[in-house]
DNA sequence: AGCACATCTTGACACTGTCAAAATAGCACC
DNA sequence: GGTGCTATTTTGACAGTGTCAAGATGTGCT
């Protein structure tokens, strides 16, 4: 039982459906995936689905958990090359929240964008999951000022609301294609640093 | 012939079903418009939307051109107090923009996200709007740096991309309801004119 | 063997976007 | 008046959609 073995009914639907939701996205985006074409894809019929998951955006929810998850690594990965100095580790940071937003619209779409998930099912459980996310920054936000290296006139809550939203904005702008030049995007991100962080 | 008389097939469906499909995406969401619904409530048949509108995503589009339109004017209207001192400026301009987004998502969900006209029709020609939108944000920028209101170390272009960036991202989180205080809006506005404009 | 359970399928319903063909209403001119 | 022309609207139809209830099927345990 390894987990994706061919011998039960499927083995892994569950875990096999979400990759291949995320696929679909990726190629059609959003609007392009349906339940059953994703049943299909599957190999299993239409209403199989729904015994993993409630609703169409239960599983909405589960890939915008993991895109969370992804994002978190990925900045983690970036970052972890041991304690480099105040500049680097900001233009890391920034770099890798609009690097992965960009590359990975099929879940950036997900995790944020009330209208996705604002159907019946979870009108809160979902916000709080993002609002959870942004604390975190909040924290973050919190070390540097604490380590001095961003000033304390503003509040650390309304210094990560503005420079998070900053960098949410870009993300979005850069994936909706009006920034189109995509080869700005790091000239972007290293202003937005600049600006933001005085690197 | 009023534009709006009863005496005709309908008088003006087209403005009629523009306003309508408003009214339902404001109480129900983009999702919770569906052309036929739209059709009853206007008190016509499910497929003369058709002759006015050559899909539902050009509906869509049309409404965000209205938003585009809706919210100029908005903030032209609060700028026009004469010629008030440029810290006063900038705070009119920054709240005019994030106050309208928040009291109009109706319309500001359709003008930015690329989802939801992502459809077969119109990939460019709405970027395209929103880029000409956008531009005239970057002259903005250019006259206060030509005023001396704000420095030249980085291209207007670039900093017209990050500020922006942060007053979408702003409008954004608010509408989603990341930002959940709603009390907390004014002073995100101007946590953001003090980083972005020193006033 | 048999049972209990997890898993999957079939049939069905109401709803969606959209099109082709037919109906209707207004206008311009004889 | 009528006659035609065009703009507007409706009906019928088709392929898709999300989702549920009832039935079928396979799996593991005793």
């Amino acid at each position: 039982m390894t987990t994706a073995k061919k011998s039960y009914h499927h083995g892994d639907l569950k875990g096999t459906l979400e990759e291949a939701a995320v696929e679909i996205i990726r190629l059609e985006g959003v609007n392009g995936l349906s339940m059953r074409k994703l049943a299909d894809k599957v190999g299993v019929s239409r209403s199989a689905p729904y015994h993993h998951f409630e609703d169409k955006q239960a599983l909405l929810s589960a890939i915008a958990h993991r895109g969370f998850v992804l994002q978190a690594e990925a900045i983690d990965a970036a970052e972890c090359q041991g304690e480099a100095a105040f500049e680097a580790q900001v233009m890391q940071f920034v770099n890798a929240y609009v690097n992965w937003a960009v590359e990975h619209p099929e879940y950036y779409d997900l995790m944020f964008g009330s209208e996705v998930w604002q159907g019946n099912t979870p009108p809160e459980q979902f916000a709080q999951e993002s609002r959870g996310y942004f604390r975190r920054y909040v924290e973050r936000v919190q070390r540097w000022q604490r380590s001095g290296h961003i000033g304390q006139e503003l509040s650390a809550l309304r210094f990560a609301q503005v420079s998070w939203s900053s960098l949410h904005g870009i993300s979005r702008l850069l994936i909706d294609g009006i920034y189109v030049d995509k080869k700005a995007q790091e000239a972007i991100c290293s202003a937005a640093a600049t600006i933001f962080f005085k690197v």
